[in-house]
RNA sequence: GGGCCGGUGGUCUAGCCUGGUAGGACACUGCCCUGACGCGGCAGAGGUCGAGGGUUCAAGUCCCUCCCGGCCCA
């Protein structure tokens, strides 16, 4: 009897997986059902089309996130997986003012949201192509955009209710500011960088006479300086305590005030307290009631109030004032100092710390609530809780909502012209104050029929913040389906748990009066080989389009599971990309072995059968475990030794002969053709969700008329009684090669060798296989 | 200064919770047409498990101190 292979290419084409995908497309195999009775959500994080390429760390992140809906599928669950787009914000307004070499200042409004979508629609075309390519088994039929005008009514919705329930003010207070992108920032904004500055040492003098040194690394705002403090226990200073020193240049007399936040190894342990050159500021002026003077402008510029220095950048300010204070002899010395200094996360420029007028939406007594209901939200992994509790402890002011920009959703808000009262339109619709009329006719206050628009957007969490409302609303009405809520699992990168995780948390929570999430999944940051964070600036990117084409999206998934543990950094480089593909030639080659016979419904197992059926089972129930984690690296490691190093290697070499026949009875090969087709059949299902292209094709040929990917994951159920010979067996066959080599047989030759008792039950099978012969 | 994570052969990593011969992958060396796979098979070389101390019959694993790297916060 000839047997041949039913698949008879040698290797996996990855280009196969174009047609496998026009199939699932086609057959809408991954469709929710509203109305299933064990439904599972994801709030999948909607990328941002920042620029080109896409990232191929994030490529690495969704296609885990496609696991997580794949592994819920095979666990039953109909699935609600859906997928949008962030639009909104400044990096597309960059990206376009650089692209069209326009600016913001030189065209409409409406022309540049205008060119910023454009840009956006191109970006998110080739984003969405390789989310396709890599097999994401998400909902791209119903994709949505966070500027969509829906989208947008709903952020604008959620706003209104808030300042409703009164927990939206404006206030004018210091706040980070950043004169580069024209705007303040939220603190999750701020990036802290330890840059080079001088530290320069001033002579102040003293009302009464005598002097005072004091340090600073921002001279320049020497005309803002209210109080110098020095630490009560600095003894060099005690005398002072009380007395006034004078400003240099600008002749302001300012108390010496004993403080325990100067430190008197810092400098000359004496510190100027002006509006605003740190935090620390900030909080003092509040604490001792100090009248704030601020002398920088919006345009980064000094103010008449900076006196000599009006006009000047604030680089040439801090220039020339030490100028200034050197010709006055003034300066005892300057040292230089690594600072660690607060800088946009975007432009990367120094925050300066402005008082103007925003909106802020309270969450500071929010913090006890919210970091009670997170020890209740399941994390994966557990100690990436943290991370959030962390953050929302160390939270020190309101969320200022409002910014000074263009693409993004606009602050539903009128004003009266007369009496400057706010109105807010009611929710339900998209609103442009800046080009629509407003919601009444008459100021209820002043009777004044002269209204002004809000020209400000919100900050952009304030949209994604909702998406897990967004994503079970209809639409059309904006209807809710709060049989979804809470969204099952919440999935996106350590990166962004201070600011997508805690806005959601504290503005669903805000909403609804419930955590939005049952739990969440935190995965690890994809790094270059060295394990540095790529960026284009370093030119450490890679480009995951020419990879995914080259070697195929289940290789690549493969590798993503392969490379490091749940949550994990994981570096990235082709080498290990291609060679964690060999694994799917050694699957694909198993598969066209076994193709080879025809699976019978059922078999008399010999011991050898039993043996990998057990260790089959050990297999499962890892695997499975793992899957409940949903940690991949388990699954993923525990199929690939398997498969490789236990069956392939061991079984299917013991079973050859029977599975030919020879010497063996027409029972004891269908026991081996029997358990070789289960083996493989079990292994297909616990790498369907990682690798669903190879699988889905090999399930085809050899399994069913119906998808994989519309099966359940298999159980446990074979005896692993005969998992304790394992040892044995793996080591008496190297015994038996090993010998072989060293006596310079060949694999084929017969070699005369005993079989330890303990090894009995297989005899038959080692016997055939080595060709032992009797001593 | 604080928090979290990590430090295991040249490279990447498992094992640490629940102590008991350090496992795998890539790279390297040698051999092999072996009934699916040379993108393969078999064999091999290569490790003071960051450092020091402690607990223990026994520590990569538990405890303490320190050092280094990454990320986050102040």
């Amino acid at each position: 009897m000839a047997f041949t292979p039913k698949i008879s290419e040698k290797t996996w084409n990855p280009n196969i997986e174009l047609e496998i995908l026009e199939k699932w497309e086609k057959e809408e195999i991954y469709r929710f059902n509203r109305r299933a009775r064990k439904r599972f959500s994801i709030d999948t994080p909607p990328p941002y089309p920042s620029g080109r390429p896409w990232h191929i760390g994030a490529a690495a992140q969704y296609s885990q996130i496609d696991m997580i809906a794949r592994t819920a599928r095979m666990k039953g669950y109909s699935t609600l997986f859906p997928i949008g787009i962030d639009r909104n914000g400044l990096p597309v307004e960059i990206f376009t003012e650089k692209r069209y070499g326009v600016s913001i200042k030189d065209v409409s409004r409406e022309k540049f949201l205008e060119l910023c979508s454009t840009s956006l629609d191109e970006l998110e075309t080739e984003m969405i192509a390789i989310m396709k390519r890599l097999g994401l088994s998400c909902d791209f039929k119903n994709k949505y955009r966070t500027d969509s005008p829906d989208y947008r009514a709903m952020t604008q919705s959620t706003f209104i209710k808030l300042w409703k329930k009164g927990l939206v003010y404006q206030a004018s207070r210091p706040n980070n500011y950043c004169y580069i992108c024209g705007t303040t920032l939220a603190d999750a904004e701020v990036e802290y960088e330890l840059r080079p500055s001088e530290l320069v040492y001033i002579r102040f003098g003293l009302e009464d006479g005598g002097g005072i040194v004091i340090a600073t690394t921002r001279p320049e705002l020497l005309g803002a300086c209210r109080a110098v403090i020095v630490n009560p226990s600095d003894e060099r200073y005690t005398a002072l305590h009380g007395r006034r020193a004078i400003v240099p240049i600008y002749n302001t007399r300012v108390p010496i005030i004993p403080h325990p936040s100067a430190r008197p190894d810092f400098g000359t342990g004496a510190v100027m307290v002006c509006s605003y050159g740190d935090y620390n500021d900030v909080r003092l002026f509040r604490e001792l009631g100090l009248e704030e003077s601020i002398l920088i402008g919006e345009d980064g510029r000094m103010n008449e109030k900076a006196g000599a220095l009006k006009g000047l950048t604030i680089h040439e300010a801090r220039r020339e004032i030490k100028k200034i204070l050197e010709n006055a002899g003034l300066i005892v010395k300057v040292d230089e100092i690594m600072h660690n200094t607060p800088i946009c996360e975007r432009s990367k420029t120094p925050i300066e710390i402005l008082s103007m007028p925003e909106y802020y939406l309270k969450q500071l007594e929010f913090a006890p609530v919210l970091s009670k209901l997170s020890s209740k939200i399941r994390f994966h992994p557990k100690h990436m809780r943290q991370l959030l509790l962390d953050w929302i402890s160390s939270i020190t002011i309101d969320w200022p909502l409002s910014r000074r920009r263009y693409y993004a959703t606009e602050i539903p808000v009128w004003y009266c012209r007369r009496c400057g009262q706010p109105y807010i339109p009611n929710p339900g619709k998209y609103y442009r104050p800046w080009r629509e009329p407003p919601p009444i006719k008459k100021c209820s206050g002043c009777g004044g029929e002269d209204f002004i628009g809000d020209e400000r957007t919100f900050d952009t969490w304030m949209d994604s913040s909702i998406s897990a409302l967004y994503i079970i609303s209809n639409r059309v009405d904006g209807r809710i389906d709060w049989s979804l809520y809470p969204i099952s699992i919440r999935p996106q990168g350590k990166d962004i748990v201070r600011t997508w995780l805690y806005y959601s948390l504290l503005r669903c929570y805000q909403l609804t009066g419930k955590m939005p999430f049952r739990s969440v999944w935190i995965g690890g940051l994809g790094l270059d080989e060295h394990g540095e964070k790529m960026s284009k600036s370093k030119g450490n990117v890679i480009d995951p389009l020419p990879i995914l084409e080259k070697y195929g999206a289940d290789c690549f998934r493969f590798w993503t599971t392969q490379e490091s543990n749940l949550g994990e950094d994981f570096r990235i480089s082709e080498s290990r990309i291609a060679g964690s593909g060999k694994f799917l030639t050694k699957l694909w080659n198993i598969a066209r072995y076994i193709s080879a016979f025809p699976y019978p419904r059922r078999a008399t197992l010999t011991p050898t059968d039993k043996w990998i059926l057990s260790e089959l089972s050990i297999t499962v129930e890892k695997c499975i475990q793992g899957f409940d984690e949903l940690n991949f690296f388990i699954p993923s490691t525990t199929v690939r030794d398997f498969v490789w190093n236990i069956f392939a290697s061991h079984y299917l070499e013991m079973s050859k002969p029977r599975a030919y026949a020879e010497g063996f009875s027409a029972s004891e090969q269908r026991a081996a053709w029997y358990t070789l087709h289960t083996v493989l059949k079990t292994v297909l299902l616990l790498l369907a969700p990682i690798t669903p292209f190879i699988t889905d094709r090999i399930w085809l040929q050899l399994y069913g008329r119906k998808s994989i990917h519309l099966s359940h994951f298999p159980k446990p159920v074979w005896s692993r009684r005969y998992a304790r010979y394992t040892k044995d067996i793996t080591d008496f066959n190297s015994k038996i090669w090993n010998m072989k080599k060293s006596s310079g047989l060949s694999l084929r030759d017969e070699i005369s060798a005993a079989i330890p008792p303990s090894l009995k039950p297989f005899e038959k099978d080692l016997k055939a296989m080595h060709r032992l012969v009797d001593k």
